[in-house]
RNA sequence: GGGCGGUUAGCUCAGUUGGUUAGAGCGUCUCGCUUACACCGAGAAGGCCGCAGGUUCGAGUCCUGCACUGCCCACCA
């Protein structure tokens, strides 16, 4: 059956087609608990209504690249899919879409808010799942989650409680971050701090029943209508006459103490601090110690609120312009002066947070911190690259206690009911509905109203996708995972609090209670530009846009070959098309051999069935024979070398490193020599070609290409794939490339003098080739070449063995191997082994050739004078390697021998 | 305010523990549609490895300072 490829690779009907193959053949599939020695993963679940961005694109391509990489080397290996409900986000999006309609959600009510957000999900939800499918990611599509599925919501519910058991949840009245446009608290890891330029207010405060004022400097004037003291340092001298007096506040009247507390610094301002305890949370502290009242001016919008009493109903803006139109009027401000500060921002919409006294939840994290801290620094869990470590170690020794509870709707309701009767107020946290009050036994129950953030579910994962709280089979075969690969933007949000989680509820588990044992932490993906893509900039590159240009393999590639790690990637374009002509590389090789075997096939040379790579193992098992030609012997051991760097670079994440060895193995190598050469034996389309020569180019081309297609199956699963599948007409030996064994090297196979030899007569080809091209030989002229050496020298043998090859790469006649040296006044080369003359009527410009030898002299010299030096230092000779010591002397030597050649060249040019 | 990274060819980037000649892709220039591939082939040009010191027999690689640049963390109004 012959292979009718068309004449250039066209990924789209392709990749779609195998994509499809891999999900309907479960072909990564992995059965339930199935054994110990395993490899998982769990993929960092994307917003179940996203849609796939670079950043997943690289994500998830490592992480495939890693997958495909292992489970072709043998481990049974499962990867996990899943999305998250990403409760603030998706309740943001659906809201959105409400106001589009006129709406919102207080309209809507909870109940109906959150069965439009489900309708939401089965609507928009999935996109990111057809991404990925479309991508081929070597996902276990069987074991795919939701974060709000029923039994990751039992999971959360059973978490939360024994965390409430144990003491570890609190409920507690404590300053948090409002944002006052999502109307919630979010942690202080969802709050950005934004450097601006902005005001400091010096505002007098008259001392009460006396001469007298006191100035104090902020930032933000209105919340002076909250103030319940004002603050010196006790030893600030300018102010120790005033402490213990009160203060009249501005605007309000209300009569306020001057405290002293240490937090007032006297370098700062005018020394002395107002203090609002409900909006600031340094005021709160210095409330504590002075046990003062605290007054909230602000509503859940941050509107000002009755207590701002004439102010009530304005925007917390407005209000300060209004604050500070009226101070002006009664001649109470002092002084406006710029002031560099940082703003706090919310994360999600950019609105400026606002401090805010509130009853949150929180879970506390002294225990679990130290326990994750441990497992870091005791190497538990590794990091790549390890600088990681110690930003998660910084991190966790410098943990606030975690709020957990948002004012939203969408999310996991926190399992909490509040008793009703009167005088009870007691919370009774459970895992199902309880009927009565555990305290006073009241039925009038009302569950607590706030969710869960997100990243309380997502820190459970690595375990309650495998059944958690339940003892399964899964949980015992992939507990802990493997390897985590993400990005740093989720360090603290997602893979802290998953060791932290882990490392608690997992603490008796056999294996080890460490969510993940690896984790790499790659690179951001930028635009061209380097700038962060964000959709507010509009530099967001659609990667299913450029796949559709250059094809799947061919993003994945460019990922691959720009993740070096710790660098962010710009990603760039002209790249891609680089690896789109790789493709179209690897898919004319294929061509090629295809077109060579089907004519080899009918003419009963050659057949499928001497194909020993049709085995798992391929390419290992083949033995190349010791009689074959030197391409042959010089490309199977290149092969060797190629697959153990690669096997090297995977294995550290160095994916660029891995991407590059194939890239160069494959084409300047494989289709730039070995075909070149092979092609000698195989016969041109009217040649009859020796069938015995023929014969051993079709095993060895075969093998080695099949053996390329599994080393490069990983970065390219659907060009390998497709060609795979081909050679073996369609009956491989494994369902799919991504189940057949990955090339491991042989030392066995690493052949020194093939290479050796080989790079000699490379070396005179391209010398030939760069005489020519400067002689301005006509391509199809052949000319005879003149090659110098000493007599016996071992090139001369390898020279004759192989004439045929460098006749017909150089275009070269004939081939006169001349002991000695060269004469006359022809531009030569030299190499260290042998100088090589052609012989042609020249119009070559002589002028020129002198510069060039010139040019090549003078940096042979500097060279050698540097070694000379070197190697006349005692000390160099005393402490450098003798393998050092002796390659320079080597190198010396070999200039030396050079030089004398440039020289006489140059002297015969002069003549 | 603290901490971390980057600076190598026109552009985008490699360069593993310091060791002889600093690499690749794209782009540029010169040839060539040679029967796998013009998404190709052959050849070539192009680099005081940010600046200044230091350590060392030896520095793109280690140390210090500086400049530019990016990021993370941070409760001083």
């Amino acid at each position: 059956m012959p292979h009718d490829l068309p004449k250039a690779y066209e990924p789209g009907a392709i990749e779609a087609r195998w994509a499809e193959y891999w999900v309907s053949e479960k072909i990564f599939t992995v059965p339930s608990g199935a054994a110990k020695a395993a490899f998982s993963m769990l993929l960092p679940p994307p917003n179940v209504t996203g849609n796939l961005h670079m950043g997943h694109m690289l994500n998830h391509s490592e992480m495939d690249i890693l997958a495909r990489w292992r489970r072709m080397s043998g481990d049974l290996t499962l990867w996990v899919p899943g999305t998250d409900h990403a409760s603030i986000a998706t309740q943001m999006m659906v809201e959105r879409q409400l106001a589009a309609e006129g709406k919102n959600r207080r309209e809507l009510g909870r109940e109906a808010f959150v069965e439009r957000v489900w309708q939401w999900k089965r609507h928009y939800g999935g996109v990111i799942q057809q991404q990925m499918k479309r991508l081929g990611e070597s996902v276990d599509w069987q074991r795919e989650y939701f974060t709000m599925d029923e039994s990751l919501s039992r999971a959360v519910r059973e978490a939360f409680v024994r965390l409430h058991e144990e003491g570890l949840v609190y409920r507690g009245k404590y300053i948090v971050n409002w944002c006052p446009r999502c109307t919630t608290a979010i942690s202080d890891l969802e709050v950005k701090h934004e450097e601006i330029t902005g005001k400091l207010y010096e505002i007098r405060y008259p001392l009460s029943g006396a001469e007298g004022s006191i100035v104090v400097a902020t930032t933000r004037p209105e919340t002076m209508l909250g103030d319940t003291a004002v603050a010196v340092n006790p030893n600030d001298e300018r102010y120790r006459d005033v402490i213990g007096r009160m203060a009249v506040l501005p605007l309000v009247g209300r009569e306020i103490p001057v405290i002293a507390d240490e937090w007032a610094n006297p370098e700062f301002g005018t020394g002395a601090v107002k203090v609002t305890p409900a909006h600031d949370a340094n005021d709160f502290q210095i409330g504590v110690r002075h046990q003062l009242p605290s007054i909230d001016i602000f509503d859940d919008n941050a509107r000002m609120n009755p207590n701002a009493g004439a102010y009530a109903g304005l925007d917390r803006f407005k209000a300060r312009e209004k604050v500070l139109e009226d101070l002006e009027a009664q001649g109470l401000l002092v002084a406006v002066k710029d002031h560099p500060m940082a703003v706090a921002k919310c994360d999600r919409c950019a609105t400026v947070i606002e401090p805010r006294f509130s009853t949150q939840w929180f879970v506390k994290v002294d225990s679990m911190a130290q326990r994750a801290l441990q497992a870091s620094s005791g190497g538990e869990i590794h990091f790549t690259p390890d600088i990681y470590k110690k930003i998660f170690e910084d991190w966790m020794a410098n943990l606030h206690d975690w709020c957990v509870s948002r004012q939203l709707w969408w999310g996991h309701p926190i399992p909490a009911w509040h008793c009703a009767a009167l005088g009870c107020e007691h919370i009774t946290v459970a895992r199902a509905t309880p009927a009565a009050c555990e305290k006073c036994g009241s039925g009038d129950l009302h569950q607590e109203t706030d969710v869960l953030d997100t990243w309380f579910s997502a820190g459970l994962l690595p375990f309650t996708v495998f059944g958690w709280p339940d003892h399964t089979p899964d949980l015992d075969a992939f507990y802990p995972t493997s390897l985590l690969v993400t990005g740093f933007d989720i360090l603290f949000f997602w893979v802290a609090r998953m060791v932290m989680l882990g490392c608690h509820f997992m603490q008796d588990h056999p294996q080890g209670s460490v969510p993940f044992r690896e984790v790499y932490i790659h690179a951001l993906v930028r635009d061209a530009e380097r700038q962060k893509m964000s959709k507010t900039k509009g530099n967001v590159l659609d990667p299913i846009a450029v796949i559709e240009k250059y094809g799947t393999d061919a993003v994945r590639f460019t990922l691959a070959a720009m993740a070096s790690p710790g660098t962010d990637i710009a990603f760039s374009e002209s790249r891609t098309g680089g690896y789109r002509a790789f493709a179209n590389k690897i898919w004319n090789a294929a061509r090629f051999i295809f077109m060579n075997v089907d004519r080899a096939q009918q003419e009963g040379v050659w057949s499928l069935a001497d194909f020993a790579g049709a085995t798992r193992n391929g390419i290992a098992d083949y033995q190349i024979p010791a009689t074959a030609p030197l391409e042959d012997r010089w490309i199977v051991s290149r092969f060797h070398r190629a697959s153990q760097k690669v096997n090297e670079a995977f294995a550290e994440y160095r994916f660029h490193e891995a991407a590059q060895i194939i890239y160069a193995f494959f084409w300047n190598e494989f289709c730039d020599w070995y075909i070149e050469i092979v092609k000698l034996r195989l016969g041109g389309p009217d040649g009859t070609p020796d069938r015995q020569a023929a014969a051993g180019a079709y095993a060895c081309l075969l093998h080695v290409f099949e053996g390329a297609l599994r080393l490069l199956s990983p970065l390219m699963p659907f060009i390998t794939e497709e060609i795979w599948h081909a050679i073996y007409d369609g009956q491989p030996p494994q369902k799919s490339v991504a189940l057949a064994a990955y090339p491991r090297a042989n030392s066995q196979q690493f052949d020194a003098a093939a290479e050796e030899e080989m790079r000699g007569l490379q070396e005179l080809i391209e010398n030939i080739r760069n005489l020519r091209a400067e002689a301005g030989v006509e391509p199809r002229e052949q000319v005879p070449a003149e090659i110098f050496a000493a007599p016996g020298h071992g090139f001369q043998q390898t020279l004759e063995t192989n004439q045929l090859l460098v006749r017909k790469l150089a275009a070269v006649s004939a081939i006169n191997f001349l002991p000695g040296a060269l004469s006359g006044t022809e531009s030569s080369r030299s190499t260290s082994q042998f100088d090589v003359r052609i012989i042609f009527e020249r119009k070559v410009d002589l002028g020129a050739e002198r510069d060039r030898l010139t040019k090549e002299l003078k940096k042979m010299e500097v060279e050698l004078n540097n070694g000379h030096r070197q190697l006349a230092n005692e000390q160099f000779l005393a402490k450098a390697p003798a393998a050092v010591v002796e390659g320079l002397r080597n190198r010396a030597a070999e200039l030396e021998l050079l030089m004398e050649k440039a020289r006489q060249a140059l002297q015969r040019l002069g003549e």
